[in-house]
RNA sequence: CGGGGAGUGGCUCAGCCUGGUAGAGCACUUGGUUCGGGACCAAGGGGUCGCAGGUUCAAAUCCUGUCUCCCCGACCA
């Protein structure tokens, strides 16, 4: 029942990693005989890996389940007309993968479910008595990445688990919130993956706040800002920072012009002769937010966040402008840019420059620049607003603690939104009140990257020979080796595999005609917890060889013994059930 | 989208510069010897050199186009 044959069974080992994989989770992957690419983000899943993405799923709906979640399976296929009510037709952009049917009617490939889930709420919901619903499906999800890259860390297809919640009110989302938060907690940790949630920027999703579930590795793409003092933590597309104060001189009266010819860099003007540093420039931006030109300010040194600046205009969609959008709006070409009196176009200034005095920026005149720049009467006072916009770096102060917030790269497999009513409100899924009034469904979404847990587990479990699986997401709980083609040892290796079935272990029982080294490669590359070998000295005296992956002596057990050992270890490592407190 | 790199048996690559009709290792098949950390010997099978044009007596090799894959960038004016 449990039992895999490695001689009939399908696991394409390689010797040598492909040339074009840079992580360790796609090399292993590859060489493990888990994956197979077909295109640029497109990967075939072998049996070994559809082996570990089952018992991930299965973690996953358990915990589902137990906050009351009720598993549907929706369409990857979308009509277009569902997204062009929510807005996010045009939002998605060239992310989502669009195709015509045969009568030339539009369609994508889902990205997220949002819009599909609230048109069964629209079309199902009518009264807050039968809110709150939980509604989660694990299903395949399409995004035309504009680059895909390390193996099945970021692809163009891949699997996710995504949930949504529904409730009458904001006191009720809190709950479901809450309620999902500690159910990511408990799948993560039986995945056995060390993780934090950090606050996050919510980006096309839209709503008030967000949760990532961020595991720490070079692997990674994202950057977490977090504090070792305090338990404050954020993707740096939110994350704030205490920044030092600087010093500045009364300035000049009037903002002066003087000439920089060439001078179009930070660098530049930072050079001699101008020698102004970075920290006295003002750096100015422009970017096109939804179609329109905007213009950001930050500090000589710093950079923009376009995360951030994203959240400070509202638009759905940022971009940098192209240069020959800049001069019709500004007068001037990048590198002599300023939004001294600028009004024009809407201006954000980084919070962090409120007070600063006798800066340098920009003329918006080719050649020029101005200095004794003062932020609050040349910028703010002219309908310029602050907001957060500037990247945190590491070695800046926590804003919650006196700390020092360190930065790393991070990964991420999970992610929470509290959405409100924005899709509710744009597609019109209304319920009534206990007042009898009409109100928009509130709702929250939940996702998490069912192949990110997989990769993640590598990256973080590996070491040279191969894969270290945590007991819970591994292929196989159990490997049996026979070492040598001696028909005792196989008779004797049938046993403990029997044995094994019986106590309901998942075992691969490697009885292939290989030599013993060969095995015993594979089964470290392949990464099965629990290794017994079979051979010809322990079984002299009735001994199999117990030895864990994950480190540790060989053990010598006798043979009738060494299945309810695993089995034991298979009981021990199972965490709290669903729903219990770990 | 910009820049760089690469497409040659299943895999990792050499050959290309300097055109002359395709190679190595691994893998695979058969036989033998082996058998506790990716064995050895022998004999084999397997490649329209990404695709399409062009130059040439002759193209994996030179030229043009095109497709695909990988890496970096796509903000720092």
């Amino acid at each position: 029942m449990h039992v895999v044959r490695y001689s009939q069974a399908f696991i394409p080992t390689l010797k040598e990693a492909p040339a074009d994989a840079q992580v360790a989770s796609h090399k292993l992957l590859v060489r493990a005989g888990f994956i197979r690419q077909l295109g640029a983000g497109i990967y075939d899943y072998l049996p070994l890996a559809k082996r570990a993405l089952n018992k991930i799923e299965a973690i996953i709906r358990e915990e589902m389940d137990a906050i009351g979640g009720q598993e549907f399976f929706l369409p990857a296929l979308h009509p277009a007309e569902i997204w062009k009510e929510s807005g996010r037709w045009e939002v998605m952009g060239e992310n989502m993968f669009r195709l015509k049917d045969r009568k030339g009617g539009d369609y994508g490939l889902g990205m997220t479910h949002e819009e599909i889930f609230t048109a069964i709420a629209r079309a199902e919901l009518r009264s807050y008595r039968q809110l709150p619903q939980v509604w989660y499906q694990i299903q395949t999800k399409f995004r035309d990445e504009p680059r895909p890259k390390s193996g099945l860390l970021r692809v163009r297809q891949f699997t996710m688990k995504d949930a949504y919640s529904l409730d009458v009110d904001r006191a009720g989302l809190d709950l479901r919130y809450e309620d999902e938060r500690r159910a990511y907690e408990r799948i993560f940790t039986r995945c056995g993956l060390d993780f934090v949630a950090v606050q996050a920027h919510s980006g096309s999703m839209g709503g008030s706040e967000s949760s990532e579930f961020m595991v720490k590795t070079d692997a990674g793409e994202d950057l977490v800002a977090a504090c070792p003092r305090c338990r404050y933590a954020a993707n740096t597309e939110t994350a704030t920072a205490r920044v030092a104060p600087e010093a500045d001189g009364p300035g000049l009266a009037e903002p002066e012009k003087f000439a920089t010819p060439g001078v179009l860099t930070i660098d530049a003007l930072e050079a001699a002769p101008h020698s102004v540093p970075a920290r006295r420039q003002l750096k100015t931006l422009i970017y096109v937010a939804d179609e329109e030109l905007v213009v950001a300010v930050v500090r000589g040194d710093q950079e923009l966040n376009e995360a951030k600046l994203q959240t400070a205009t509202g638009a759905a969609v940022v971009r940098p402008a192209h240069p020959e959008e800049i001069p019709p709006l500004m007068g001037a070409h990048a590198g002599s840019l300023g939004a001294v009196r600028f009004t024009k176009a809407k201006v954000f200034v980084d919070r962090s420059l409120a007070e600063r005095r006798d800066m340098v920026t920009g003329a918006n005149e080719d050649g020029f620049h101005l200095r004794g720049v003062d932020v609050k009467r040349d910028l703010l006072a002219h309908g310029a607003v602050l907001a957060e916009l500037r990247t945190v770096k590491a070695g800046e102060g926590c804003p919650r603690c006196d700390g020092t917030l360190e930065v790393f790269k991070a990964l991420e497999i999970g992610h929470i939104f509290k959405l409100g009513t924005k899709y509710s409100e744009s597609l019109g899924a209304t319920v009534l009140d206990a007042e009898g009034k009409q109100v928009p469904i509130v709702m929250g979404s939940y996702g998490i990257g069912v192949e990110r847990i997989l990769a993640a587990a590598i990256e973080l479990h590996h070491d040279d020979n191969g894969i270290v699986w945590p007991l819970s997401i591994a292929p196989f709980q159990a490997t049996v080796l026979t070492l040598g083609p001696e028909p005792e040892l196989r008779k004797a290796a049938e046993e403990v595999v029997a044995g094994l079935a019986r106590e309901g272990v998942d075992v691969l029982f490697d009885d292939r005609d290989e030599r013993a080294g060969v095995k015993f490669k594979d089964a470290d590359l392949v990464g099965i917890p629990i290794r017994i070998a079979v051979g010809k000295k322990g079984l002299a005296k009735g001994q199999v060889e117990w030895k864990l992956r994950a480190g540790g002596a060989v053990e010598l057990v006798p043979v009738a013994e060494a299945a309810r050992k695993a089995a034991a270890l298979v009981a021990a490592s199972v965490k709290p059930g669903p729903g219990e407190r770990a």
